[in-house]
DNA sequence: GTCTATAGATTGATAGAC
DNA sequence: GTCTATCAATCTATAGAC
């Protein structure tokens, strides 16, 4: 139980991240949870930005996996519901670390703008691509408003606090939805 | 000109407030560009969770006047546009405040709890009423993706920054997106 | 690998002169 | 109404002993 104490750094950092924002923790408090002092922080990871970027980096790389996949993927239905798919499920798998990006893009830039860099241009490919050739401005409003229907996933942990959705439900759901936004059926 | 002090230093905080995040913004940086000092900004407001409040208050009324209106009103396809519409109207109005809301929720909580408890508050009653009396677990996830949709509002303006959008248009077709998520025409 | 101690900077806020 | 000066707190990060 050595090599665990980076992982659990990693594993507290980001439940404090995602809940209160980058800014908004300290590192006194990270250390106080992990029973360890803030010297002793700097042993695993060489600033706090190195800290978020570690622990951000899963999702960027997802994002990027998928935007890659759609160079010279044909525009149709049945290629969208996919990517949308895939998207959510990235959602889906990384809650946590996606409330971040939600609850604090502020806390992100200012603590890496290259970072906020990155997922922008990962969103903007993205929805390029969803948005299909030559898109209409409407089509182009309408693939940016499909994605946002895809907060809905961390969204509901606030408003739907009484029922508790299962991710099966979830992806079922919004994965319609959005395609319901894009006007595409399949 | 001096009555106006007070409103120069509310617009000058709202933009960075809604452009860099509430914590990351500092009174210092608030008075240099108001041309003033720190000390001369505790004359007009009393904190700067209190300069928060008064940038972020006209919203919060809004839609809490929204909120309120739903109290009693029947749910049907046509009520439902008007009530999305009126929703997707504040947030045209209010680009710059809505902005702090969604790029900095984070900072919003640290700055006033209560902000954040009453956003969250009107939030889920405008959710509660458009999912419906007795709605599914579908039709409250599909609820919230709506409120998701109308938030392209702001996104828009970082993925389509090429094509600029008329108010007119980003409205037609947000509250066409947004029903067609409810799945409701009219 | 973890600690104590501290540097160095910034922040929100206040006191009091003018 | 605006200023100068300053307080007290907090933060990230580093130096160096163990």
């Amino acid at each position: 139980m050595d090599g665990d104490t980076r992982e659990t750094i990693r594993a507290v950092a980001l439940e404090l991240f995602s809940s209160r924002g980058f800014e908004q923790t300290s590192l006194r408090e990270i250390a106080e949870r992990v029973g360890l002092t803030k010297a002793s922080l700097y042993y695993h990871y060489p600033s706090k930005q190195a800290l978020l970027i570690a622990i951000v980096d899963p999702v960027i790389t997802g994002w990027r996996t998928i935007a890659d996949d759609t160079k010279d993927l044909e525009h149709n239905p049945a290629n969208v519901r996919q990517v949308v798919e895939r998207c959510l499920d990235v959602l889906l798998q990384n809650r946590a670390v996606a409330g971040i990006f939600q609850r604090d893009p502020a806390g992100v830039v200012a603590a890496a703008d290259s970072l906020w860099d990155d997922t922008l241009e990962l969103g903007q490919r993205l929805n390029t691509w969803l948005a299909g050739p030559s898109p209409s401005v409407a089509e182009q409003l309408r693939a940016v408003a499909a994605m946002e229907v895809l907060g809905a996933v961390l969204a509901s942990a606030s408003y739907l606090r009484g029922a508790d959705v299962s991710d099966a439900e979830m992806r079922a759901v919004l994965l319609d939805a959005a395609m319901d936004v894009l006007r595409l059926e399949v």
